[in-house]
DNA sequence: CTCTTTCGTTAGTCACCGCTTACGGTAAGC
DNA sequence: GCTTACCGTAAGCGGTGACTAACGAAAGAG
């Protein structure tokens, strides 16, 4: 359910950016939008959506406001790809060897 | 850089519909479209964009088109999550203990 | 108190995206 | 050869989201 917040919030390609600025350090609104080729206010309405995601926090520190990456929404994500990452890699396997019988369409029943 | 495409792709609500159905086998676009809200086109239309993010393989088989989940977009997603994913827990921990000494900010410095 | 800095919010515009309808193309069955 | 089933693609439309400009609020320095 929640992931796909995490997910729409990281579809975003100046999201990810931002996102992987914050994964070097805190970071305030300023220093973030200082690099980046959108205003000040642009930055502060991705920070809403990837906070409302799980995926970032804030803090107020006087008159600035200090982010920093939440492994929540990271975690969240990782867990639905677990999901499907096993079944995905038997799938494939069984498919790879389909594919090397294609021409021997004999049953693998014993 | 490609893993721009599958964030992207698993950011709509109907492709994580259709990829979680190609999670319990390989199944065609009309099987797909059977079942879901949308039109059979919307569901190829999906299915192409999954394709290009590395999220599925398709294989003719007759008139038919089986569509089955490939690893290989997944495995990206995977990669530029664990590459934050560690930073972010001990980012986290060195916050919680910050927050532990805020009536105490003297410097931790020997 | 006043001025500056820093940040969030709103109004408005513009491009992109998801969906449907309609059409063409290919493989199997009579 | 003709029909039926299955699928991809093009055109068109409505809705959502990303961005900028402008305004307002709060903290700190003078």
């Amino acid at each position: 359910m929640t992931n796909a917040n995490a997910f729409a919030a990281l579809a975003d390609p100046t999201r990810r950016e931002v996102f992987e600025r914050l994964a070097s350090g805190p970071l305030a609104v300023g220093e973030l939008a200082h690099g980046l080729p959108v205003s000040r206010p642009a930055v502060s309405q991705h920070l809403k959506v990837l906070k409302e995601a799980g995926l970032v926090t804030d803090r107020p520190e006087g008159a600035r406001r200090v982010y920093q990456i939440d492994p929540h929404g990271l975690g969240q994500i990782r867990a639905w790809l677990d999901q499907f990452w096993d079944n995905a890699l038997s799938a494939f396997a069984a498919e790879v060897e389909r594919s090397v019988d294609e021409s021997d369409p004999e049953k693998e029943k014993p």
